[in-house]
DNA sequence: TATGAATGAGGTTTCATTCAT
DNA sequence: GATGAATGAAACCTCATTCAT
């Protein structure tokens, strides 16, 4: 509508929060902890109905009011991008331990995007986001930092690039994503080998 | 969210549209009745609360889905252009009349103001949505029409423009819109006496 | 009219969580000032919204919590009146001063009604509160005191009175309010010689 | 695909109410017809928005009521199973024809996959429907029969299983998915690549 | 059999108001 | 007193599905 066809007058009886039940007003001490139960909600929603499952759903997973939810993350995209970070964080993190390889790496990468249904929108470097884009290099960067020695160690194919390292990621991310609860590790590990890449499937959930 | 992360699962149970009591679908014959029954509806919920009451409560009052209410007007603005262009139709078809004088149209516009707190919006040239404004220009347009044989009367001052005619009645209708239920016409005769213009009210509603 | 009001959609958004930082709790030494910044930003607010304009736009403007709003403004109204009163006083101690006139006053009012798309809410006198009807009255009153003497000086009809002047304020102030930006002290001009009535606007914002 | 699948957000809008006309009801002879609109409507926006797109939309592009869409497919999976179903046939026919190798059939496969978001649905063999899976398993089979040819020339790793094919199937249509409209070809290709396997690509659209 | 309007559940988002700190 | 997060009701709008004709 219009802006100017507002009626100024005053209308909208006072409106009232509802006081009943529920979970109350803990105040701002659970701010945090509240945004750490909608990450925690929002990934596991994710994981299981992804990216655009409802957001009412993450919000009464969490156990949280919605306007919470939008005070944390003001749209979709925001808490999209913030379960994703954590993700990415581990990965980044680990690249940087020593003795890591690229095969560990991509184990890792894997064993997300086994728990994460949606990690597989996000590893793909086309995704329409800028915000997801930027994850989505971080997670490549971090895998290319290891491609040398993988490729001095002849472990992996003489031309294979940055790109089709997250090329194949994503195509693994999509393989495990479409197979059934049961066998995720299993068809997993078989599509890196299909790919002869050399992976090592850290511990499960 | 962007569109490209749609996760193109089949998701999403069937929905079902719940037939449980309310009104029965009637079929395509009604489409015109809930029209009817939706324009009335709106008549008399933006008289009562202006035209940024819900539109729910429009579809409310009309006995009808808010789905139909979106099919038959699409918009907001959409339901207030054919509210008010009931009401300008009338003031053009009485304008068409024999032996109508400008006091007549101010009165029976007049009149319309009474009945719809709303149509101040209207009349206001400067309502900020074309359609809207050529309602506006069309109630003009009718009002002007009459005015040299008015000044040719002697009922109006010499200066006067049909822009003037508008202004004026666009502030007799700010004044009726505020005025008390019960004292609508008599706020409305004054404030035209104010104006130094002739108006015939018609009877009320 | 600032035109930087239109920020205003800008979102509460968290700070960073955890950062125990932002305004300092000044204790009550700052009641003082947070009331004055409410009804600065209330007043800018309303004018470039209307009295609807949400409130946690007004809190943010004036950068204070919102319960700090409702401490001092315990519901709309509260802030309504209260940003309505400046202007009334204002009004008022206008007509106190020596050599004023109606037409003084007129315009005066005029400029509020020019300022702020929510006087005109005001200056009806039937405005659904007691407080808000109150204050119109107040206005009423300053202006019906100098009536008389500009009755004696031919400037006015006979018959005038003050509830005249008071419709003729509100048929003003709406149809300025409906004016666009540039033109609303043509309009209004043009108002009150419709009028007839004799006014002296002050220099504008 | 088409560029113009991006006016499926227009509305149904009711068409001047008491007119009528519109597509007459030529009865049962249009049956085939409209299953065949629909069809047709429906790969192209399964395509382009993925197979949750409204199926409003669906039904407009074909220029066929909502209801005859439910009475060719009574919910959303049959639809889309009659889509894939199509392009099974397909695949199933090539498969059929001599001189035909699995480097055509995959290249086949691909090409659907290029012109299909939702063709990835469908291969994935463990798609939530047993009527998918179905489709998913002639696939396979028709993969699968000229798998030891392939193998006999030494064009696959001796290893290689009919469930490993689809697998990379899956894969690759994940990989080209994902990536951008113009770059489709060459991922797919790459991915073939990386998966060690040949293909001959067909014709583009 | 085709049509297309009707329905309403449910997603999204905004905001008035409360309340722990 | 101040802060600002939490809450949930309610508005908006879309779409799957039904059904009278």
């Amino acid at each position: 509508m219009s802006p100017a066809l507002h009626d100024s007058r005053l209308r909208d009886g006072p409106r009232s929060p509802g006081r009943r039940g529920g979970a109350p007003n803990l105040g701002p001490r659970a701010a945090a902890a509240n945004r750490a139960a909608l990450l925690e909600a929002a990934r596991e929603i994710f994981a299981a109905d992804g990216v655009n499952a409802p957001l009412s759903a993450v919000s009464r997973r969490a156990g949280v009011g919605q306007g919470s939810l939008y005070r944390h993350f003001p749209d979709r995209l925001a808490l999209v991008v913030a379960v994703f970070e954590e993700q990415v964080e581990l990965v980044e993190a680990a690249a940087e331990e020593p003795g890591v390889e690229l095969a560990d790496l991509l184990g890792l990468v894997t064993r997300h995007a086994v728990l994460s249904a949606a990690f597989v929108d996000l590893v793909s470097a086309q995704a329409p986001d800028m915000r997801v884009a930027a994850l989505g290099r971080r997670v490549g960067t971090a895998l290319a930092g290891h491609l040398p020695a993988a490729q001095a160690a002849g472990k992996v194919r003489p031309g294979l690039t940055p790109d089709d390292l997250m090329l194949a990621v994503s195509m693994v991310a999509a393989a495990v994503t479409h197979a059934p609860e049961g066998e995720r590790d299993a068809v997993a590990l078989r599509a890196w080998e299909l790919l002869s890449l050399e992976v090592r499937l850290p511990e499960g959930p």
